[in-house]
DNA sequence: CCCATAAACTTGAGCACTCAAGGAGATGGC
DNA sequence: GCCATCTCCTTGAGTGCTCAAGTTTATGGG
């Protein structure tokens, strides 16, 4: 097999692997898998902690479909609500509500926790891991235009 | 953020990427999707070309119910076959149909091509993708032991 | 030989995404 | 001021996986 096609073949299991990891502990300390996470935590980089849909959409790599799927949940236990434009009716902002900040705060805990062990010493050093995250940016993966 | 969360972000994001550009080359050229490409892949390299259920599942990463969701359109469509074991009832063998081989030979070329250009110089070096693939070999995912 | 336990597989329900279609509102040319 | 066109968002249908439960067959201890 060519050696970018084992690569490329590593890095879906590598995923799988890891995505695991985060859900599980995610789901069982604060019951949001780890899509929400990084939704939320989007939303909370983001100035008033609010953003359209549609730029939510595109900041994760996500349709706009996914997004309003994906919000439903957080709306319905709080962490999120939705507002209206002003200007605008057409747009619907997602606005972290005040737990909603708290809760992402006490996720990011756990998620920077989980990273950690995954990416422990002795097998990982910083140099490693920053290697990885430059090789990885290379790879691309801002917005959804790589079909 | 902590650098390791950041890495393992960047991962998924990266695996998204890469799974959605696979995905529309095999599927427009072989009407196949990537999961079913390394399905397919992972028989082919089997003695005969032909697998337990369960040995594929702990191969790739997947549950029982996972494959047999998996192996059912390719039989469908003729790649794969159901066989069973003379000595033991419960056991149906996924076996690689002629066709399936022959097709195979044809998916893996337009995944090597595309894993080729994906990681296409100049800004990818041999070295950069063997780095990667040991970097991502050490995250592990061989089997559903990570949750 | 019989039964408890275990292994291989399938199936129903659920989840998270996609695409395609559609509704509602904004915008620009005339 | 009107209408064609575009944007934002939602919804229905479909896909590909999960877990939990169930069926069938194998195995080993008594």
């Amino acid at each position: 097999m060519s050696d970018t096609l084992d690569a490329a073949l590593r890095l879906v299991r590598a995923q799988a692997s890891l995505v695991r990891r985060f859900d599980s502990r995610l789901s069982g300390l604060h019951g949001v898998s780890l899509a929400d996470f990084t939704l939320l935590l989007r939303l909370g980089e983001a100035p008033g902690g609010r953003m359209r849909r549609v730029d939510l959409a595109e900041a994760l790599g996500l349709t706009a479909s996914g997004v309003t799927r994906g919000l439903a949940p957080l709306e319905r236990i709080g962490l999120v609500t939705r507002e209206a434009d002003a200007r605008d009716a057409r747009v619907a902002y997602a606005s972290l509500t005040s737990t909603g900040r708290q809760r992402l705060k006490e996720m990011r805990a756990t998620a920077e926790e989980t990273a950690t062990e995954i990416f422990a010493a002795p097998a990982w050093s910083t140099e490693d891991t920053g290697l990885l995250s430059a090789l990885l940016t290379r790879l691309g993966g801002t917005g959804l235009a790589d079909r």
